[in-house]
DNA sequence: TTGTAGGCGTTATCAC
DNA sequence: GTGATAACGCCTACAA
């Protein structure tokens, strides 16, 4: 194989923009606009330019280009993991939208630290991206106050702020979870247990739970706070969260987890448990996974518009860097609300319910 | 809300390094050493001017200083698709390696399309990375040309490429699915099919392909064409396929899935179905997700080594990057089976078989 | 349509 | 230990 010499890349002289100049016979502020705005520059020039630039190799150096025009054409995203994590399909939808436009993307991972999140806020300004994307809506003060000072734009993503940093995407995560609550209560479950992950540092948890006390209180459930475990989202940690309950609570009715993975965990162990899903113990998720719908039974679940979220963030964030005046600053996707066989009544008896589903905005829209 | 008033950043006039050396009352230059190299300013110096930086809220312009420095300090990473994969597990591995040493990862989604690769890969040149992280080993010509031409240092996830651009980690995907046939073979199975995602732009699904023949070959198995069928990587996918081929083959006995979502949707459908698994059907995953050890049954599979592959990428690339000389360009991190309840012989009468496993080494090692 | 001058904000280099 | 100077490679602004 090819023994690359010198890994620092130094010593190596890169062809620049007035060696592709000389060769072609014009100035390099003709290279560059031929480059930039092939339009402007006559067609036989172009042709020249174009020619010398195959010849030499040449690869414009946009870090040179990027000081001088004040544009990175870099989003930076702080994303808090990419594993088994739907903020991975924000940020697949998000990514696409960038790349036809021109922009890359700077990936910083923030493990639900807000403080790290911070950091890497900090780094992004530094090396000058011409916008920030950011998962939730939970932040240091500083870091508000680092994007707002350095007049970044800067999406927020999965949540409804009430006061953004400067514009979001997201939907109701008290509204969904309320909603699935009140399915669940409307179907005569009296108690409903809620497996959530970790509230810490992350408001989208912190609603959830929220829009599950809420119809609990409003349709006068069950309010054991016993009922009620915060886990990882894990299936093994799902598993044992539901014999925990099931020891506690073994009246419990229902189950809403936050998330498919937990459910499904859950669902697995209720299998070996004996425990029969829904006759003996009704599941729902959260998110809409492609999983939720193969398993047996069937996953009830909230879906969550995940690609449309990072597109419509992605289109909003290059108008906002493009000038263009934005109309609505936090946009609320909405949520759907999927009954499948494991909260069916009917299934109970006969399996294999095919799937309703309906849609709903988010309340108050 | 505040108003970010001019979303371009123009007309804002940041700090730069001589206002933080104005009020300090230095050089620039002291400055810049004062942040790179605390140690070789005196401690007066340098307190004056942490004040300085504090007061102003100076943010260094990395851009600047990589223009002048001939370093980024970024990696540029393609990545075929977050979405359902294992690429999104090494990735994670390696950002967090990158973190540590104050590296930042550039992102690109190539969608297993070797053109958009090669894309990426010239932005990323341009962008003068310092490294580069590609998913396979499968790269255009140009690619491979551009890369070695500018001698960057280049680091190829999840396979052992035989003419490696730079430096590679990954695993025998060979001898992985060779193992797993082997080991169905070796259980009795005669008709074993075979699930793959597409082959095309993609050499690991290919060497498991290969892997699985070649097993076929040696232990005289059922080699009907039939028995293997491509498809997505998507649970649904994988029901409808195995509709089909028990229509093809209502005889098959075992059935390898080049990945555990494939196994995961293969399984549940072979539950609707009546088939009983593993008494009727055998199923072997690939990739060692969380959820196989979750599923009833359990699912057998092999267990890649992800986040130690991406680890050890990163470690090795700015190794590469240090100049630091590397003893083996082309690093095997190995490969695990892990037997479970799906393909055990007696858990076809007492279910609940606690898994065993076993440590392998690819062939050749 | 093309070219000239100057500067973007930092660091390498060498002198003090 | 500190500072002056000259790049780094391109693009903005203006001129021809």
């Amino acid at each position: 194989m090819a023994k690359i010499s010198d890994p620092a890349g130094r010593g190596i002289k890169r062809a620049g923009i007035r060696d592709v100049a000389r060769l072609a016979g014009v100035a390099p502020m003709t290279v560059s606009r031929a480059l930039s705005f092939p339009d402007l520059v006559s067609a036989e020039t172009r042709e020249k330019i174009t020619a010398a630039v195959a010849a030499i190799g040449y690869i414009p150096n946009r870090v040179a280009s990027s000081l001088s025009s004040n544009h990175t054409m870099t989003i930076g995203a702080v994303i808090p993991t990419l594993r088994n994590s739907i903020a991975a399909d924000f940020a697949e939808g998000f990514s696409r939208v960038l790349r036809a436009r021109g922009y890359h993307l700077l990936l910083g991972n923030s493990e639900f630290v807000p403080g790290d999140e911070e950091a890497i806020v900090v780094e992004f300004l530094a090396r000058r991206v011409d916008g920030i994307y950011l998962t939730g809506a939970t932040h240091t003060e500083r870091t508000r106050k680092f994007l707002r000072d350095n007049a970044v734009p800067t999406v927020e993503i999965a949540s409804l702020p009430e006061d953004p940093i400067d514009i979001a995407v997201g939907f109701s995560n008290f509204g969904a979870a309320y909603a699935v609550t009140k399915m669940l209560a409307e179907q005569g479950h009296q108690s409903i247990a809620l497996f959530s992950t970790f509230t810490k540092d992350n408001e989208r948890q912190v609603e959830r739970q929220a829009g599950y006390r809420a119809a609990v209180r409003e349709f006068g459930l069950d309010d054991d706070p016993s009922l009620i475990a915060e886990l990882e989202m894990d299936l093994k940690a799902a598993a044992q969260q539901l014999r925990l309950l099931l020891a506690r609570r073994p009246d419990v009715e229902a189950l809403f987890c936050t998330g498919d993975f937990i459910a499904a965990g859950a669902l697995f162990e209720a299998q070996r448990l004996g425990v029969s899903v829904p006759r003996d113990l009704a599941i729902a998720g959260f998110e809409g996974l492609e999983i939720a719908e193969n398993l047996n039974p069937s996953l009830t679940t909230v879906r969550i518009p995940r690609y449309e979220i990072g597109i419509k963030a992605g289109e909003m964030l290059l108008d906002r860097i493009a000038g263009r005046s934005i109309e609505t600053p936090v946009v609320d996707m909405g949520f759907e609300i999927i009954e499948r066989e494991s909260t069916s009544r009917e299934a109970a008896n006969r399996p294999a319910v095919a799937g309703t589903t309906f849609r709903r905005r988010s309340p108050g829209e």
